[in-house]
DNA sequence: TGTCAAATGATAATGATTATCATGACAATG
DNA sequence: CATTGTCATGATAATCATTATCATTTGACA
């Protein structure tokens, strides 16, 4: 935990960003709640119980900076809401994800499943893949009778 | 196209929906513009220019009628905006985006490439695929020097 | 022709996100 | 130590896509 905020703080340094008390909050949060998918209110309401002072906009201007520098992925379910998930620390993919049509859990594939599929479209649509977006929808094993 | 727009209507009377005037034009629209990603508000332009007395309330139900039926898929790219894409007649699966982060270009495939993957996923995570999205990032053919 | 449910269009309301702006923290400088 | 300048913050207003509301229209059917 506190090695990995010391690397976040690195990162932010690298590109002459400081670690305020307010974005450390906000990444501890995040970090306790690797694997849900948080919205920007969402993490808000649970910054506010460790850094009651802290501001809504101010959420949102670290979850941007965050995401522009790959700590977290932006992501939209078809809610009305972005979420933020945590990136596993040194992946170059994003892991994928399976959406619960029954219950609406969201469960996380952190294995690369699509290796071979990448190989294919590289070559024959000529498209350098920088990175993916894969997620299924379906009925989740607890769901299933 | 009027085939097309023949089995549409009969889907919507299965449901014991109407093919309104409204409902037509913008089918219309859908169609005359397969390969694009189209906004809710892009649609609405388009459908004026047959129709001018169209409301955009009209279409966003529209839009909404003919996501439950499965003629369009709504997708969000990271804009803030949904956007509907229509889905290949008969196609079981929603095609693939390639988005390019150079030229903002998005192409599709139609092809299925998640055939392995997807029986990977059922059977090691028990989940039961019903749908699926798949969007890669990277740099489109035309950007490639 | 009269009836009724579905559909429509104008417009108001909502709600997530972004912009604005005055204030505060803090490091560097003299 | 006082001054200056930059970055960050918090309150709040503005924006903008989408949804809700409601009076009116349409069209099938009795
Ligand atoms: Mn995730
Ligand atoms: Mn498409
Ligand atoms: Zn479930
Ligand atoms: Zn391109």
């Amino acid at each position: 935990m506190e090695q990995r905020i010391d690397r976040i703080k690195k990162q932010l340094h690298s590109q002459s960003y400081k670690l305020t008390p307010q974005r450390e909050a906000t990444v501890r949060v995040l970090l306790e709640h690797e694997d849900d998918h948080l919205s920007a209110e969402d993490v808000y309401m649970l910054v506010k119980e460790k850094y009651p002072e802290i501001g809504l906009a101010t959420v949102y201007r670290t979850l941007e900076l965050l995401t522009e520098l790959k700590v977290v992925d932006k992501i939209n379910f078809g809610d009305g809401v972005s979420r933020y998930d945590l990136r596993q620390e040194g992946a170059d993919h994003f892991h994928h994800h399976l959406v619960c049509l029954e219950c609406g859990a969201v469960d996380e594939i952190q294995e690369d499943l699509l290796g071979d599929v990448e190989k294919i479209v590289e070559k024959r649509w000529n498209f350098e893949i920088k990175d993916h977006r894969l997620t299924f929808h379906g009925i989740c094993y607890r769901c299933r009778t």
